[in-house]
Formats: structure tokens, sequence, C-alpha cells
DNA sequence: CACGTTCTGTACCGAGCGGTATAGTCGAGG
DNA sequence: CCTCGACTATACCGCTCGGTACAGAACGTG
């Protein structure tokens, strides 16, 4: 990143990261479809010109701010996931995910899942950029807990893959609870049942 | 039900429960914000005026295919739930819901989350409804489980009603993953992995 | 301080939205 | 068989949608 570009021209009057990220907001509390340009433009800011100046269409700018949430989120993901073992990082990875679902300066729930799981033919793309989010991280679990099996750290003949699945479908479900007004205690009380539960699939236990 | 109203008047030319699972169908598909009153009606075989005689709105509209929906939905779980112990219970709900998930003959997933999970302000009222629908199944298993609690059929110390999220959460994860194009194998594959851990709630064993 | 360039603000575009007025159609009762 | 009443079909309503033309404002450069 050059710290100062010489552009000519009228300066930006605003910062492109900070308008992205008001426009991701939009867009989590609303979904695509229902995020309309009035509310984008004023959330954010600025004008409609300016917008589609920076951005190009209604579809590139929800690209920006979902690329640039779910850099985030998959960066926290991969950091959850740096536990000595299977067991300790999918309890991290949820735990941290129920408080992220839940904490305050944004709204409750997970762009990935609130931006437009289903939509209209037209804006069929959002749903496939969002499933693809989705993919890389569950993509990231499964990198995780394949290296455990090969540690010995997962009992023989578990599938790493199906075991990734399910830890990600769980934290979905605590999105679609946080969406609807799910606290914080409700979804870690989930994740205590999780972790009780997935306990039997240390490889000592018999599972 | 009456079989046979005395009506005035021309008759209908169509079975309003008919069109109104083509209706949830399209909303299934593409979100109500998404479901164009055009895409409806072509889909629903009939005229605007025709529509919005029978049903008064679009949110009207939704209602009642969605109640028909959730009934049926409903219906089903309670059904699944009617094992004689709550691991076979959890289980056979956790399959048959897998099952639903990726059935022929309707849209991949669940109306309950595709439907919109975040709506614009104008909207919100669906969201709400969806939401209520999805609790009143928790609230279905939760009862379930709380008489297993009390049958002994769980450890003690259990909270049954965690454990009702936990496992409303991962079928709901399951149906995020099949609206997603998640094939019966990989949610049954999941499910798979969540019995084999919640075999260890089993009151025998040594959770 | 005039210039070129880029941004900002207003005002607007065609299209599609949810919803409806109106006229014609069809079946039942007198 | 005629009339009444609810249905169907066309054509339309005001409104908001995503997107843009254009004029003015603000910066770096000569």
């Amino acid at each position: 990143m050059s710290t100062e570009t010489p552009t000519p021209g009228r300066p930006r009057a605003f910062d492109e990261q900070t308008v992205l990220d008001r426009a991701a907001e939009v867009f989590w509390r609303q979904g695509y479809e229902g995020a309309s340009l009035s509310s984008l433009t004023k959330a954010m800011g600025i004008n409609r010109p300016s917008l589609y100046a920076a951005f190009g269409s209604k579809e590139e700018l929800f690209k920006r701010a979902f690329d640039r949430y779910h850099e985030t989120n998959l960066a926290n993901a991969r950091a959850a996931l740096e536990q000595p073992t299977a067991y300790a990082a999918i309890e991290v990875f949820l735990r941290a995910s129920a408080d992220n679902l839940t904490a305050g300066g944004h709204p409750a729930g997970c762009l990935s899942i609130q931006g437009g799981l289903a939509c209209s033919p037209e804006n069929a793309r959002i749903s496939e950029i969002l499933a693809a989010g989705r993919a890389a991280t569950e993509a990231a679990l499964e990198e995780r807990l394949s290296r455990a099996a090969k540690e010995g750290d997962l009992p023989d003949g578990m599938d790493s893959r199906a075991l990734a699945r399910f830890v990600m479908a769980l934290s979905e479900g605590h999105a679609v609870h946080a969406a609807a007004g799910a606290s914080r205690e409700d979804l870690q009380a989930s994740v205590d049942v999780a972790m009780r539960a997935v306990a039997a699939l240390r490889p000592g236990a018999g599972g």
C-alpha cells in the first residue's frame, strides 16, 4: 500500500473502507434485495453518483463489502483453529463464532447467511458468492481437522470432511438463531452441549 | 370443513391449496422480497386480481402459504420425535430433516430460512413470522427432550432447552448447506458425526 | 489565477414494483 | 332464460427501484 498516491483533481470526501463497512451493515441487516440504494447511500453518507463512480454497481459494491467482511471472518476462523488439538480447535471455533454472532458494533448473525440465501434469478450470483465464502470457511475447518486425523488426534475412521461440515452447520444454525435474536448465553449453552457430545470424538474416548 | 359450501356466482377456476403450494415454492426459491407478483402469478397459474381477491396482499399470501408449509413440517417433526428414547428421537428428527431438505418435488432447503432471514424494514414481519415457525419446531423438540429428562432418559444435569437448541441449530445449518446445493449424502454424513457424538449424551454413557 | 481533472449534488431516466379499476365471463336461482 | 353475483382478464395506477446526465465545486499544477 503506497501511503500517498498522487491523484489529480478533487479528492474523495469519504474513506472507501469506512463506507464499505457501512454498506456491509445494511446488507447484513436487510439482505441484498432488501437493501435499497437509498438506504445504502444514506448509511454510507455519500451520494449515488459517488457510489457508482467508486464501485460501479450495487452488485460490485456488495462484492467489495462482502470480501472485506469475509476476509476478516476467515482470518478469525483460522486463528481460532490454531489450537494444539482438534477438540480445542473446534471449541474455540464455535465459542468465538457464538461470540461474534451476538457481539455489539454490528448486526446480529452473519452476513454470509443474511445477505441472501435465496434471491430472485437475476441476483442468483449473490447467493453463489455467499455460498463460496461459507465453503471457504468450511474448507479451512476441514484442513485443520484433516491434519488432526493425520496426527492421530481423531478417532480412526473419522471422516474429517463430515466433521468439518457438522461443525460448520452448527455454527450456521447459531447464526440463524442469532439473526432471530438469540443471546450469547443461548448460543454458548448450545456449544456446551456440542462440546459435551464432541468429547466422544477424542481419540481416547470410546467413539 | 364442510364438503360443499353453497357459493353463489361464478365458481373459482383454481384450487386454493394448490396455488398456495405453488406460491410457497416461489417464496422458497427466491425469498419473499425476491418473489415478484409476476413470478408468483405465473407459477400459480392465476391472474393478479384473482390473487388479490383470494388472499388480499402479498404478505397475506405469504402467511397463508407459510402456514400450510409449516403445519406439515411441524407435524413431520412431531412424528419423528415419537421414538422411545431421546437418542432415537434426535436421530430420526435429524435424518428426516436431512432427507426433506434434499428431497425432490420442491426446492432444496427450508422455506423457514430461505423465505427471508433478513428483510427491509417494511417487511420485517416476514422475518418474525419465519422465526416464530422455527421457534415452534424447537419448542416441540424441547418438549420431547424435557420429557426424556423426567424419564431419566438423559444424563443428570442435562439442559434440555440447550440440547433442543443444539439439535435445531444443526438442522438449520443443514438447511443452509442444502440451499447451497449439498446432497442428501453430505447431510447424512454430518448426521452420522452428530449421532456418534450425541451417543455420549445417553444416560448410560460417561457424559 | 486559469486550467484540467475528479469529485459532489440535484434532478432525472426507463423499468418494474405491489396493487387496483373496469369491463367482460360464467355458473346458479327464480 | 334472464338476472344476479362472484370470478377472470386487460390495462392501468402511483411509487420506488437501480442507474445516470449534467452542472457546479474543490483540488494539484502551470
